[in-house]
Order: structure tokens, then sequence, then C-alpha cells
DNA sequence: GACATTCTAGTACGATCGTCCTAGTATTGC
DNA sequence: GCAATACTAGGACGATCGTACTAGAATGTC
């Protein structure tokens, strides 16, 4: 459609891998607008400010996520195998978590040091998954659903953590496997 | 002792304490100096760099991590007693946790992606808890005991990470007591 | 084809950062 | 008591950062 679109989406694409690879704040204006061969005056006018830049990658980040679960409800009806698919999704990453660590979970690590409402942009991912993992284990017939969606998430953070400070794909694959055994050993309905 | 030791002492005691809940890259040298009451120059004389001075934050933190495991070690004979009195060290770190995070993780989070030699320094820490682990396991006759080693941590990291995430104590907890369970369930010699 | 809008480039500003220099003050060893 | 050393204070430096301003180019509309 709108032209203005394509240069705000290559700004969001390139600013999304650069907070990913280099962290948020070791990552300057100028760093994103030469990665995509633009000048930092021009990035400023599509975002006034590297804070409204961020709530662009996150919201990103988070339409990614919504139509990657909602492909996962279409592609598959019973609830075990949506668990594992959102393993899967893990052990897709593994290079790139080997490297940098997860997506999600680093920029809340560093963003919760900075402003609350910057936190709670960034955790809005995590809620993302939380509530689609509650609602796959309710739908298993768990009344602890919540806990049980927790307990994944934490599970698979701890595994893209330690891979990550370790840059031990094998470790991941491991944990990943663990992980597997937990969601075969659930009761079912 | 020498007079000297106080200051630097003091500086790497209030380094430590704000590397930990401000981030490294969010410290400045000014906030360091500030804290303690001492000027910029005084501090430089002392550390002439940032990253000097982390080196001795990290390296104050592998010492109290090493007295720690020795305390463990002679307090409790038991292994699997042992590795109950790391699950509880996480446990009486709860309010500091969900504030700010594991200091060991959140730490190797951010300067995993800074300069290689500081990512080597911070997974010293990581080591120092995985070695130890690691020699518990086997002393409870595991072949793998590596692998158990770090499936621990993983498990302890996802926890600390969730309840950081979420500011949430009772998810800690609750994370914690299903890593006493999985202690309790390990076959010992 | 003229006009309004959208976009772009280049630059400048104020603030902050890590580092360093200098000069003075305390402390120590002999 | 004196010289050497260790420490401190304060400020200056270059660099970098996020942000803002201005003028011109491209684009779309009627």
């Amino acid at each position: 459609m709108e032209k203005g679109k394509i240069s705000q989406d290559r700004i969001v694409t390139a600013a999304t891998q650069l907070f990913y690879t280099q962290g948020y704040n070791q990552t300057s204006v100028s760093d994103i607008a030469s990665e995509i061969g633009i000048t930092k005056g021009n990035l400023h006018y599509h975002f006034r400010s590297k804070d409204e830049l961020l709530e662009a990658v996150i919201n990103h980040r988070l339409h990614y996520i919504t139509d990657s679960l909602e492909q996962w409800d279409k592609e598959f009806p019973e609830p075990k195998a949506r668990l594992k698919r959102f393993v899967k999704m893990v052990l897709n990453q593994e290079s790139e978590i080997m490297r940098y660590g997860c997506p999600m979970g680093s920029l809340n690590v560093e963003l919760g040091k900075c402003q609350d409402s910057l936190r709670n942009k960034a955790r809005a991912m995590f809620d993302e998954f939380a509530n689609w993992l509650e609602k796959v284990f309710k739908q298993m017939g768990h009344k602890d659903s919540k806990t049980l969606s927790k307990h994944l998430l934490s599970m698979a953070q701890g595994a893209a953590l330690m891979s990550y400070v370790y840059a031990d794909g094998k470790l991941l694959k491991r944990e990943l496997k663990e992980i597997e055994k937990w969601i075969d050993s659930l009761a079912q309905k």
C-alpha cells in the first residue's frame, strides 16, 4: 500500500535484529540507520524516539507470535501436539539462541532494569505464550493450567539461557527432550 | 591491613550492588563513585577502567560462591542435602530475584552481547556451581553428572527468570518445590 | 503542470559517558 | 622529621549518544 510503510518496515526489521543480537542499550539509532543505508535524521522522521522504535519492535514480535499461535491452532487439534509444536519452535531457533539467547527472555532481562513501561511491554510477549499454553492445558482438562503454563515457559527459558551461556546446542536439545518427556507424562482429559 | 583495601572494597561492594540492580551498561562510574561519596577521579585511581572494575566485581562474586560451596560441603555430608542447600540459596534470595533477577544469570545475559573476554569471565560463575553440582551428582553415583548438573542449573535459572519477569515470588517457590521433588526422585549410590 | 504531502539528507545541539591529568593531602617507612 | 608512596578532589578531554531543526527531493493528487 503506502510507500511509507516500506521504509518503516525496513527500520523495524533492522531494529528487531540489532536489538536482539546486540541488545537494546548497546544498539544506537545510528547503528540501525546505517544498517539499512539511511541517515539518523531520516529515521527520526519515522520514529521520534528510540523508545517509540522499541515499542514498534515489540509490537512486531507480538504480531509474529500471535500469527504463529493461530497457525498452530489450525494445524494441530491435539493439545499435546500443540505443546510439542511450541517446543519445536525453540529447537528451530537453536543456532540463534546459542549465539544471542532467547529473543524474548533476553529482552525482558535487559528492559526489566529500565523504566516500568518498557518492562510491561516486553512482558506482553511472555503473556502471549502463557495465555496460549494455559488454554492448551485447560483443553487437556488440567485445573492448574496457569501453573503448568508458567512451568513449561520456565523450563524452556532455563534451557535457552543455559545453552546461550555455554554456547552449547546439545545442551538445548537435551533439555528440550526432557520437556517433551514431561509433556508425554501429562494426563489428558 | 592496608588502608587502601578499605576503599577498594567499598568500591567493589557498591559496584556489585549497582551492576546487579541497574545492569552493567546502565550503571556509570559516576553512579558508583557518588554512591560511596567519592569522586570519579578517585575511583579511576583504584580501577583504571570500568572493565577492570567489572572484573573485580566478578572475582568478588566468585570468591563468595567458592566460600559458600566450601561451607556447604562442611555442613552437609549427604549429597541430596547439598543439592537442597543449593535450592535453598535461591529461595533465600527470593525478594532480590523478583526485583532484579538472578545476579549470575542476568549478568551473563547482559555481558554475553559484549566482548568475549567479559562473557568468559561471567560464565566462570556458572562454572563454579556447575562443577560443584557435578561433583555432588558423581558422589551419588550418577554417570551423567555433567548433564544433571546443567539440568539443575537450567531449571533454577528458568525459575528465577520467570519469577523476575512476572515479579512473582510464589512462582519461584512453586518451581523450586518442583526442583526439590526432582531431587527426591533421584537414585542415590 | 502546479501544489501539498511525504520523505530524505545533513548537520547541530545538549547531555552523558569513560578516561585521564594535575595538584594537593594523607600516610608510611626509615 | 623527611622523603617516598598512596590517596583524594576536581575538572578537562574527546567521543558518542538521542534528539531536533532545516532545506531540498520525491511522490501523489487534482
